[in-house]
RNA sequence: GCUGCAGUAGCUCAGUGGUAGAGCACUCCCUUGGUAAGGGAGAGGUCGGAAGUUCAAUCCUUCUCUGCAGCACCA
């Protein structure tokens, strides 16, 4: 037999017979080491600890003090034994696929009944059975035929469809956790009893696809979470009570922003605090594109569907569209019009009307413009996915030599918002020529390189998404990281020459013929809907003090004040600060939790040694402190605090 | 859109086949209190909507609307 040569992480080597496990490595090493070893790294491949190894090579064993492998293989071991379990109690159950996914696993049954929260219970409870029985688990690479007999045998038909999709050029590999049988990439565990059985925990069950196909039955996912010890599943339960504080939905409530109703779904009633924010932020960035060049501009709602036609929207989005039918007057037959479910052909009107020069190009035309789109239902989502918004939208018209020009200038201007806004961590992503598209590989080259470059030059990276491109053309997506690790794409520039085309759009050139522009579609926020509750949840509700709605609450301790009370309110509102007074008969410290729970960043307490002294005692949101601070210099302070970033 | 779960007072929720209850919020009264809930009283709901079963429905059945979780979708 031929011997191979093991390099170990410390830099020694030995040599094995060819063919050699990990299990049999560790065990040549030491006896306490085959035991708590979980798997091996093989030259960077996570390796089962019963794979052979043919050839020489870099290895190193895991323990569970190994992060990465240790929690995949948890995830993965947790999820075979989950669907044994689910089998032993429920033997017709049809097993599917269960992968491991951010913090734990899921598997997809087939089964009549829905499972329900006991049913999660008593799967749990078997789990833990599994694991302490401590079974082995064991591996073995099989035909085709094999596999598909034994499933046939065994009536598992999804597992038939699986086999039957593996490229013919990859083993088959089985697995056994004790006498339960699945079709696995493995690697796994040694024996169940390596799962640490308080660290896991079944959390919900919800509907799936097989292999994500809707033009299927529906299978039913039950989702897990699992960790190395109960100390780290706790934390992640913490994590997750953080999280549902912030949720926008329970803030918007609470700090009175807005609501929903079943008359309106997915559409927003915006209440005087909300719709602050919303005038606010919209203010500033009508600023910001005035500076930068754009034109702003305001189309219909309402549209003949002769011009989504022409668009193409009316045979490749009509299913997202509010249609609306109206009768004419002195006309027979209805017209049929339609919501604008996008800006981009309104603008292309705008364009189109009256002769336009290359003088005018690049011509930056923005719309704060209201959308409507018929998004599935399930797809709503509190305001951050609604039927109804408005989006920051711009259309750059310009030549093919601008493009790369143009994208540069955007993405600094996009760079500076985000900064603006308190965002810092973002990325870029590049999504190129998606299989159909229209258009010649030469355009594609040149403007996927156009867009890379303009990246390059505003000095920054970018990740390319093969074939994630628009059927017209590649695009930027800008992706924002909040304060609890969620991402959120929010800015988009596309190139399009496709609906210039459509819609017939030209300009003269310096030749004295017509020319066709393009178009960059381009938005830095997305939607303000989207974007505002972003902004809550990034910062829990604590918004910077000149985005907060209300701002300061001046707050009487004694009646007596309520005089100088109303003075220090308009003082503030003279210079632009949203103060309000409350003045009533209630205590300070009913007052000061009542405002802080309201998230309102500076509560100013007065009583009668503000009067006499002509201070206030002012208190910060988050601070348990308080300062007195004369009157004309807490005026000074809140109106600097109160300017946008863009003014200061 | 699909699967599952849910819908009771402004909010958070309890509850029963015989036309409903708590806490907070709200209104009024007492209290003028120094930085996260002072005390008392009162008002407030055709129990998401429609139909059915029943002597009787908020409760059981069906349909429907809306929400939540996930899937699918996201020019």
């Amino acid at each position: 037999m031929s011997q191979i040569s093991l390099t170990f992480p410390d830099g020694n080597s030995r040599d094995y017979d060819a063919g050699v496990t990990p299990a049999e490595v560790a065990a040549s090493i030491a006896t306490s080491l085959a035991k708590k070893a979980i798997s091996a790294t093989v030259n960077g491949a996570h390796w089962d600890m019963q794979w052979p190894i043919n050839e020489d090579a870099r290895i190193a064993i895991n323990t569970m003090q190994d992060d990465e492998p240790a929690l995949e293989l948890i995830r993965h071991d947790l999820a075979h034994i989950m669907a044994r379990a689910v089998q032993e109690i429920w033997p017709d159950v049809k097993v599917t696929i269960g992968p491991v996914r951010d913090n734990g696993w899921f598997y997809d049954f087939d089964r009549q009944e829905p499972f329900t929260p006991e049913d999660l219970g008593q799967i749990e409870a078997k789990m833990k059975e599994i694991i302490n029985a401590r079974d082995a688990v064991k591996t073995e690479i099989w035909s085709r035929a094999d596999a598909i007999k034994y499933y046939e045998d065994n009536n598992e038909p999804y597992k038939i469809e699986l086999v039957n999709r593996i490229p013919e050029d990859e083993d088959l590999r089985m697995y056994w956790h004790g006498d339960w049988q699945d079709l696995c990439r493995g690697p796994h565990l040694q024996h169940t009893g390596q799962v640490p059985a308080d660290g896991f925990k079944l959390t919900h069950v919800a509907g799936a696809y097989f292999l994500g196909d809707s033009s299927r039955p529906m299978l039913q996912r039950i989702y897990g979470v699992a960790f190395k010890n109960r100390k780290d599943l706790k934390a992640w339960e913490t994590m997750m009570e953080e999280a549902a504080k912030r949720d926008h939905r329970k803030l918007g409530r609470e700090m009175d922003l807005f609501h929903m109703q079943e008359e309106a779904p997915g559409q927003i009633f915006w209440h005087p605090n909300g719709w602050k924010i919303y005038t606010t932020l919209q203010d500033y960035m009508r600023r910001m594109q005035e500076v930068d060049g754009y034109v702003e501009v305001n189309t219909p709602q309402v549209v003949d569907r002769k011009l989504w036609e022409k668009s193409g929207h009316w045979d490749n989005y009509q299913e997202n569209m509010f249609i609306v039918e109206v009768d004419e007057e002195h006309a027979r037959e209805k017209a049929i019009n339609a919501l604008k479910p996008m800006n981009c052909p309104c603008h292309v009107q705008v364009f189109n009307s009256g002769l336009k020069s290359y003088r005018d190009l690049p011509l930056r035309m923005a719309e704060f413009g209201s959308c409507a789109r018929y998004e599935p239902s399930g797809a709503l989502h509190g305001i951050m996915r609604v039927r109804g918004f408005t989006q920051d939208d711009a259309h750059i018209f310009c030549t093919d030599d601008q493009i790369e020009a143009e994208t540069k200038k955007f993405i600094e201007f996009l760079a500076k918002i985000y900064a603006d806004l308190g965002f810092h961590n973002w990325t870029i992503k590049l999504s190129t020529r998606p299989e159909k598209r229209i258009g010649s590989e030469e355009s594609w080259d040149r403007v996927e390189k156009a867009l890379g470059d303009a990246c390059n030059a505003a000095g920054y990276e970018y990740e390319i998404q093969e074939g994630e491109g628009a059927f017209y053309g590649p695009k930027l997506e800008f992706t924002l990281t909040d304060a609890i690790g969620r991402q959120w794409q929010c800015g988009t520039l596309q190139v399009d020459p496709n609906l210039p085309e459509r819609l017939s759009a030209t300009y003269i050139g310096a030749d004295g013929d017509k020319h066709r522009p393009v178009m960059l579609h381009r938005a830095v926020l997305g939607s303000f809907e989207r974007f505002i509750g972003i902004l809550i949840e990034e910062h829990a509700g604590k918004l910077p003090f000149w985005l907060a709605p209300r701002q300061v609450v001046v707050a009487s301790i004694v009646s007596e004040a309520d005089g100088y009370v109303d003075e220090v309110v308009a003082a503030l509102r003279a210079v632009g600060v949203r103060a309000e007074a409350d003045k009533r008969n209630e205590k300070i410290n009913y007052k000061v939790r009542e405002h802080s729970l309201g998230k309102v960043p500076v509560i100013l307490a007065i009583g009668a040694r503000e009067v006499e002294e002509r201070t206030v005692s002012a208190r910060r949101l988050g601070e348990n402190r308080t300062s007195t601070i004369s009157l004309d210099d807490i005026v000074a302070q809140l109106k600097d605090e109160a300017q946008a970033p863009d003014l200061k």
